[in-house]
DNA sequence: TAGACGTAGA
DNA sequence: TCTACGTCTA
């Protein structure tokens, strides 16, 4: 029961190839990829300020990510929709979040993991899809009529396709 | 990201030894011990007859399982005393709790796995104990006032004794 | 202490 | 759909 304590930080992981398949989350975390069991957003903080590492998207609930060839539109986190015994509320530019926005202004890479419904219907399985760049992030309303950000993604050209 | 796949059965598991550690309860999946992500008894169901895989104790919440030199009294599951939310409920004698009192009748093998605080304060880490009988269980009041379960198993002779 | 894009099984 | 002795960070 060894675990590899990689430690935290932007940018590849050395080992981890783009479209390397994982079964739990759990493992993106053993591999050094997302160390957050349950947060889609992972980050550092560097001198003061939150850098996004990476961010791990999920089909369920309302995190309507959007999923081009080389573009993805990303759901911020929090407000809490998740839980469906409290209220939804208009996300934060706090944490996570922050953190993304922090990315785009530094120019910092975003390793993506998308989460997608597995084989035998239950759970997700996890595929790494490469280092990405914030473009640009919003503000909208959510399903739930509370404001909800919205972060594009590009990913950095010169990496393996994913097939 | 390979998982060993082992199917779930009564009885030792092949290459684990007593005091083997563990540092999540998903690693206790992968090597085959206990297959439930979340739940304290795992069981499988024999010709219509749940039986008892094995237990994970836990010192948290109010599951006041005592630990002695041969000896676990484990408390059965149900009840919801974790869920703060909701009211505390008598156990029932369903599941898991009827999975253990069955392997008392038929005297089958119970795998033990202890969950202990770890030595960094986050989290737990487990150790795999060894094989149990079930050798009585009752029904007493917890603190909740509600009727909680209350399983004696006894270490079976001949194993290697626990550091 | 509570929040957070968790998981599998009944 | 809901429950279940989860697990980490702020």
């Amino acid at each position: 029961g060894k675990h590899v304590n990689t430690p935290n930080r932007i940018g590849q992981v050395p080992g981890i190839e783009v479209g390397d398949e994982f079964q739990y989350k759990a493992e993106l975390r053993v591999v050094g990829l997302h160390f957050r069991t349950m947060s889609g957003i992972d980050y550092v903080e560097v001198e003061g300020v939150k850098l996004a590492t990476s961010i791990v998207s999920s089909e369920r609930y309302d995190f309507d990510d959007k999923f081009d060839a080389d573009v993805v539109i990303y759901t911020g986190e929090g407000g809490n929709v998740i839980n469906k015994e409290k209220k939804a509320e208009d996300q934060k530019m706090i944490k996570g979040n922050l953190a993304l926005a922090n990315s785009m202004r530094h120019k910092r890479e975003v390793r993506v993991i998308r989460g997608d419904e597995r084989w035998d219907g239950k759970g997700k399985h996890y595929v790494y899809a490469g280092l990405y760049l914030v473009d640009k992030y919003w503000l909208e309303k959510g399903v739930s009529g509370k404001s909800v950000y919205k972060f594009k993604l590009c990913r950095i050209p010169g990496q393996p396709p994913l097939t």
